[in-house]
DNA sequence: CTTCATAGTCGTACTTAGTACGAATCAGGA
DNA sequence: TCCTGATTCGTACTAAGTACGACTATGAAG
């Protein structure tokens, strides 16, 4: 064994592999440096030789999470190429449900992100939208990924029947006077075989691709 | 002085109140009992006295959070109505920057949370919206409202020129080679005078709600 | 093969949190 | 006056982030 030694060498990538999956078992309320180290089968105060603090490893996490978005394929209509960006991140932030707020409000973005920026930017600007058509574009998208990727990091494992159960203990605790509307949508519509709240991405995706282009079709 | 002792006796509300506004003014990461009871000039242990642990105080900032939002107006044209209560949620969450992330993550929510879903749910059934739609329409408005504010609460205080000179040192540091996109929207759109991030709001609120209105028109 | 500089690892300890436990205080009624 | 329940808080335990400096192993130099 010439270089490869014994005990895999720690490194400032494995930290961040094992803090992602760290992450996205314990959610961030639970992620320590302590247990971070833990996981990764060394001391604590090793993880400061490769990052001056716990910031930076957040900030590297996000970096990480960035960097697995599908970038919008050059070779497609701005809408379409759009379309899979967003379908891709929805993806991406259902593993990772702890991200949204920490994408949302890094300040020191890090090469993964720029990139990833950037070529949004180049597909809203070559599908031939304004500069502020842009800004609105970018805006608007970002904003309803991080909002539904929030929400639906609230739920319970969005896949099986256990919304309903959920929502069957939460509505036999409403007061159905009170809250008739609450109770009407819960029992006649959460609670009905066949509902995802998931179902709502696509149909919003679309809703808001379809606006942008109408409004990028206007006239100044 | 009847009932009124020298210093006024501390109570859930007064508790919630402090907390608020300490964390409007340091962010959640600062938030801590012992800051807040410092801050109501108590000892950090009174607060248990009142409150089972921290959670439970963060659940009731929470639906303090949605006492102040306004509920759709119910004499008006659904449309309408839901676009008051959006851009007051807007306005409620810029002044509460920590929020929207507990928001969208309660499992306990309190009595002001429900009336308001239960208002907004009405608002939009009494506006013709099948239960379908009405779950579209909801997970998307608030999708917009909570990623929109998470945005805007990562910006340096949205109002000023302060946007246009963190835009600046940012883009100092920027390979304009290699982000090109990102210079050029940086440069040309968010360093002119005039740019808002905020006006971007308006414009996605009123095209999520148009589309809504074209499809909830459609038949099945 | 020994020696040593260096990269990498961690033991110890200080500070700040959340909060359990039970003692101290204070107001009003008997 | 004395008791009782409602409040308030002092003390202390546990878990974090992380500064500081010591310890170790590895490969280069002699």
């Amino acid at each position: 064994m010439p270089t490869t030694m014994k005990r895999s060498r720690l490194n400032s990538d494995r930290i961040v592999e094992g803090a992602l999956l760290l992450a996205d078992d314990v959610g961030m309320g639970a992620f320590t440096i302590r247990r971070l180290a833990s996981a990764l089968r060394v001391g604590p105060m090793t993880i400061y030789y490769y990052f001056p603090n716990k910031e930076a490893i957040i900030d590297a996490m996000v970096d990480a999470v960035y960097a697995q978005l599908a970038l919008p394929p050059t070779d497609k209509e701005w809408t379409h190429a759009i379309r899979l960006r967003c379908v891709s991140t929805r993806e991406v932030l259902k593993r990772h449900p702890w991200a949204p707020p920490y994408m949302a409000s890094r300040t020191s973005p890090g090469p993964a992100t720029l990139q990833h920026h950037d070529a949004v930017l180049d597909c809203l600007r070559r599908g031939g939208l304004s500069l502020q058509m842009t800004a609105h574009a970018y805006a608007i998208l970002d904003s309803f990924l991080y909002g539904f990727a929030l929400e639906e990091a609230s739920l319970p494992a969005s896949g099986g029947e256990e919304v309903q159960e959920v929502a069957e203990e939460m509505t036999g605790a409403l007061d159905a006077k009170r809250y008739p509307r609450l109770f009407e949508f819960a029992t006649e519509h959460v609670m009905q075989p066949g509902y995802s709240f998931g179902a709502s991405f696509e149909f919003g995706l679309d809703l808001i691709i379809d606006g942008l282009k109408t409004a990028s079709q206007r006239p100044v």
